[in-house]
DNA sequence: GGTTGCCGGTTTGTCCGACAATCATACGAT
DNA sequence: ATCGTATGATTGTCGGACAAACCGGCAACC
């Protein structure tokens, strides 16, 4: 019989060190904003050489676990943005083959539901946050640019106004796709404009009245309309999306 | 009148070199399993120290973009891969104080819809890699941690069964932030497993059938149990995830 | 008082160069 | 055919260096 040895694992001390700062960024010894020490002192507490801590340090700062403030030399413990996790979920996503189709099925699991938690937990502040977003797409007439970034902004407010960071987050990533895609129709489809000014409008009411289900319904339709803009477009809906 | 002026911004080289490769990748101008020029032959082509080259190679590798293959010295481009990518969403979402409310909430709006779409789309051996995982928790009767993987497990084959990476990556982390708490769950709650295992059971059945409302119902019962589950086991919903 | 200029100390970004360990490959010995 | 060894390429890590940027303080100046 044979004797199975575990694979030896050797982990560069580069690792070792982004490892046992992440470590304690996780375990929050470390506090948001803090600063770090410089990296000399880091490079002597760790006994490495100054460049493998900046190897680790590099590796932090693209988790988003450190960064450089501004005005700041130091780097500071810091919570990744969510922008830049969604960014990365997003560039995964991309490089795994995602189509317009599993995009879209993806937006019309996940909004409903989002819309309808958000009537219930929305307050005052976002509601103004989602008005001026939609203001700013129906004030948007000729520029494709910014209605395509408020139409998205709605749905941020959205996720915003439903105090849930689990569906936030959810959500980015689906929002950066849909970006270009959502360009492409709205430059393609005539009746785009209005019609996407027509789920903001019902969205909104059903969202000041606290109706749950009317949210729910509302963006049911906003979503099932972003499919029929494909087909009108000619968006055929087994394409890969693409970068930008 | 005063002139406002960008914020002026210097990127250092490191950065610049990650970019540079990183949208090579991105725009599938280097594909994937491509090997890379070594640090030295990068330094060279970019014009900056084989030092500065590793600090960028660093961050690709953090994002997922290259890695080591296994016996080679040489990184490789590849695509960032599920679990990696769910695990700095997790990060992220437990840095920004995640409850179980949180969690449960966006858990039982994904499921329910991923187990409809599973059930439309699901091949034969998806239906093979559920069954698997959900004997391994039947037979798990004393193994706690086992019981907790394959719950999860059955998750993930489910998220597979889509064909729809979105919604698998959407799931992943949610699975990942689940098992600590579900673990304690499991262990406290007497009638935890029973109520799983039939779970498991009529989603496969539905699955079987290719009866989608069937598996988004039985899905929707299953979370709900998850939640009468933390009640029982006197887990407090507000209360932030933690790490392990 | 507010602005400007200068000084010294700290820290980063980048570079140069070096060396041991690891691994692929080829080549030769058994 | 298997094994040992020489060779070369590549990484991980190190020591050290220096310019540029930035901070705080102090003096000078309007």
């Amino acid at each position: 019989m044979s004797v199975e040895f575990d694979k030896v694992q050797i982990e560069p001390a580069y690792r070792k060190v982004a490892a046992a700062i992440g470590a304690r960024v996780l375990s929050r010894a470390l506090r948001e904003g803090e600063r770090l020490p410089s990296e000399i002192e880091l490079a002597r507490q760790f006994g490495v050489h100054r460049s493998t801590v900046r190897e680790a340090l590099r590796e932090l700062e693209s988790r988003g676990l450190v960064e450089r403030r501004p005005g700041s030399k130091l780097m500071s413990v810091s919570r990744p943005r969510q922008h830049a996790v969604a960014a990365g979920v997003s560039q995964a996503l991309l490089l795994h083959d995602v189509t317009v189709r599993d995009l879209w099925e993806a937006l019309s699991i996940l909004e409903p539901p989002l819309a309808q938690a958000a009537a219930r937990e929305r307050t005052a502040a976002d509601l103004t946050c989602i008005t001026a977003a939609a203001q700013t797409f129906a004030a948007a007439r000729a520029d494709t640019e910014q209605a395509v970034a408020s139409t998205a902004q709605v749905f941020r407010c959205l996720g915003h106004a439903t105090h849930n960071p689990v569906l936030g987050l959810a959500q980015e990533p689906l929002l950066q796709l849909l970006e270009p895609s959502l360009r492409v129709m709205i430059d393609k489809v005539p009746q785009a404009r209005s019609r996407i000014a027509t789920a903001h409008r019902r969205l909104l009411e059903a969202l000041e009245a606290r109706d749950a289900d009317g949210a729910h319904d509302w963006m049911a339709r906003h979503i099932r309309d972003f499919r029929k803009g494909y087909d009108i477009a000619g968006i055929d809906l087994q394409l890969r999306l693409t970068v930008r």
